[in-house]
DNA sequence: GTCAATTCACATGAAAGAGACCACGGTCTAGTG
DNA sequence: CTAGACCGTGGTCTCTTTCATGTGAATTGACGA
């Protein structure tokens, strides 16, 4: 019965109409043919690399601006063009593109070069070598033939967190033991802080060119919609004020392309579920829920079983009151907790990374105060809705 | 009342260890001709 | 003779612990008005 359920479920499914003709196009890999309002980046990013089409070394640029405003977008396309244009005329320009925010891709030195060979058809193993080797392997293969050799890091502000400037300092270093080739950098950093953190030295090679991309405002963000979704929805799919909702949602939220772009693909995912024949206003709200619920617990899912413990800890503490949260009180009730999730408890200075970790990641709001005499600790409260955390509570109780 | 010293409860840093993972080279073993 | 299995060594990387140092304001207590 339960079957013949499903068949129908399934004939029905394929007789519904989609309402979408390429849903693709709202994904995030997606690159358009053209870039709205980016017009200027887009020169600018040109004529910084335009050298490298006369062999000569092209600046160092460092390209900056919050997430989802299209930095990665800009430089991938400038990029395609000029290899273009190199192809054609025979010059051997390379790029190379890396996310360093990607865990196990490249956030240590190794590992970046590592990847970097990768994508020169040299395969390495993915540790086991001494770091020198491999810097020595990148080197050769640079040198092999004269070329213009141009690295972009995405999210680069991660990989100087975790492994600290010298790397910059040893690319930039390098120029001036290859003979044959030259490299330049293209740092993309959502951190604007960050550039003011590292070693000056490495900050001024960095940076030689700069770039920073405001964020959208929403009319803006209105357009770039609806030139994605003339061709991602079919016509007249989009009810009436869904576009500027959803415009309206991002632009609050740092003028975000990428997020507005998301939030209408679900809120199309969910009204073909369903089975409306339109996408509207309400589809947005519902669908900005379960991004962010499901942005959760994907997380969290992804945690070690540490942090889950720690999370765990302080749910169960907000529970009880819903106040504010203190280091010393998460400790105490993780430490009851961990023989029943069958760990071992780490000691507190540990713990207090975790804090940090979690609050990184936007599950708890965990600030740094004073008390005064009374010392000095995390305030913490959960940063998610009461329905979120009890789902989080019932997933980290059946382990 | 004012002001500097004190004090608390952690935060934050640095260094070092444990254990997982991996490559490489050498040795051993079994299968093959 | 050779391919493959099986070490031991040396390397990276992540997660932790240990030890040390830092920190910001409420509190305290001395001081003077």
């Amino acid at each position: 019965m339960a079957q013949q359920g499903l068949t129908s479920f399934f004939e029905s499914f394929l007789k519904r109409d989609p309402l979408f003709r390429q849903k693709k196009v709202l994904q995030d890999t997606y690159t358009p043919e053209e870039i709205l309002h980016r017009d200027d980046e887009i020169k600018q990013i040109a004529n910084v690399l335009a050298p490298a089409l006369r062999m000569e070394r092209p600046s160092n640029l460092f390209l900056y601006g919050k997430t989802g405003t299209g930095k990665t977008l800009c430089a991938i396309y400038t990029t395609n063009h000029i290899i273009q244009v190199a192809q054609d005329k025979g010059i051997p320009i390379r790029i190379v593109y890396l996310n360093c925010k990607l865990r196990r891709v490249a956030d240590t030195e190794y590992r970046l070069f590592a990847q970097v060979l990768g994508e020169l058809d040299m395969q390495v193993p993915a540790t086991g070598l001494p770091t020198e080797e491999i810097y020595n392997l990148f080197v050769k293969v640079i040198e092999q033939k004269k070329q213009i050799f141009i690295l972009i890091l995405d999210e680069i502000d991660q990989l100087l967190k975790k492994t600290g400037d010298g790397i910059i300092y040893n690319l930039t270093r390098l120029n001036t033991q290859l003979k044959n080739s030259q490299i330049s950098l293209i740092g993309i950093s959502n951190d604007v802080m960050f550039i003011d953190n590292i070693d000056p030295r490495a900050r001024s090679s960095l940076s030689e060119e700069e770039i920073t991309f405001a964020p959208y405002n929403a009319l803006q963000l209105q357009e770039i919609l609806r030139r994605r979704s003339k061709i991602a929805f079919k016509e007249g799919v989009l009810d009436e004020g869904v576009i500027e909702k959803c415009a309206a949602y991002a632009a609050r939220e740092h003028g975000d392309a990428r997020r507005a772009l998301e939030l209408l693909r679900v809120a199309g995912e969910i009204a073909e579920r369903q089975e409306s024949p339109k996408v509207t206003i309400e589809h947005i709200d519902i669908a900005e829920d379960k991004i962010e619920r499901d942005r959760v617990l994907d997380i969290i899912a992804q945690q070690p079983k540490q942090q889950q413990a720690a999370l765990h800890a302080i749910i169960a503490l907000a529970e009880k009151r819903p106040e504010i949260i203190y280091t010393g009180e998460v400790y105490e009730v993780y430490q009851k907790l961990c023989p029943e999730m069958g760990l071992r408890p780490l000691t507190q200075r540990r713990l207090s990374d975790i804090l940090a970790e979690l609050d990184m990641l936007g599950i708890i709001n965990a600030k740094v105060i004073s008390k005064g005499r009374f010392g000095r600790t995390r305030e913490i409260s959960l940063a998610i809705s009461e329905q979120t955390a009890d789902k989080i509570k019932k997933i980290l109780e059946k382990g």
